[in-house]
DNA sequence: ACACAAATAAGAACAATTATTATTTAGGAA
DNA sequence: TTCCTAAATAATAATTGTTCTTATTTGTGT
């Protein structure tokens, strides 16, 4: 569960590569704060716009850096679709995406189907690790 | 199926903006040829290195506009993934694909899963017309 | 308060792709 | 065959999303 406490708390155990303790900083505490329980799955623009509300000055730079060790942490998810912005999710936990064809809209989908299995001739060789499945569909407000 | 012949005809069978029919040029052939029975998924890079062994001069910006009016004219697919470049697939019948973690190639896969379904709490009101499933693993050279 | 490495803001750099533009060319008609 | 005209091209600028660089500022342990 992604809480600003719980992430602060965590960076400060974390390590840098000289083996130093990372910091806290004011930008970071509202980097955290706009993904808490937030399930939009937003962007680095959206958390850039949002955290320039109360910190007008903080660099997009910032933004994508802080969120890059999230990721490298494991506390977030980078979602990379269709060659559009990534999106990032503080939800970790095993989940498949629904995606809208018409705006991008992005819901979270509880379900896995860790079972999807394919056939000799298909395998190619590969140790298969795992599967992603991406449902495709037109979202409430796009189906007029 | 994707031949030379055939794409080059419904080329000319296809329409400008203006009304006014397109044309086949040696450039635009020879980018058909790299791609006629090609399952190695190239990027536009790819294709732009191949076609210039024959012709030296080409322009990545031709490759890149041809291979984008393909994609409009459904003769090619083009696969987004994680960031990279996109790669181009001369097969367009429904298939999924495998995807090794270690080097990124990517094969295809002739299964697909039509009947995955989600329950009602996670459809968030969508409605739902397909689905993309890719599994990874680690392809026979990277398994050492 | 001090010291020092980490983090920052600003903007340059980058990679993939698309747009612009002056020039060349395909292909139908005379 | 030659002409005509819109399509296509090569070259390169522009764009988008993201990362890198650097001089400056700031957490945080002492």
């Amino acid at each position: 569960m992604f809480t600003v406490e719980e992430v602060c708390k965590k960076i400060r155990e974390r390590e840098t590569a000289d083996g130093n303790p990372m910091k806290v900083t004011p930008q970071r505490r509202l980097i955290f704060k706009a993904l808490e329980g937030n399930n939009q799955h937003p962007t680095a623009e959206n958390v850039h716009t949002q955290v320039r509300e109360v910190f007008p000055d903080i660099s997009l730079a910032t933004v994508y850096k802080t969120l890059r060790e999230l990721v490298e942490m494991g506390e977030i998810l980078e979602i990379k679709h269709e060659g559009e912005s990534s999106r990032f999710d503080p939800r970790t936990d095993d989940h498949s995406h629904l995606v809208c064809e018409d705006c991008g809209r992005l819901e979270d989908v509880s379900q896995t189907f860790p079972h999807l299995s394919i056939s000799d001739a298909d395998r190619h060789g590969f140790a298969i690790s795992r599967n992603f499945v991406v449902f495709y569909g037109h979202c409430p407000d796009c189906q007029n």
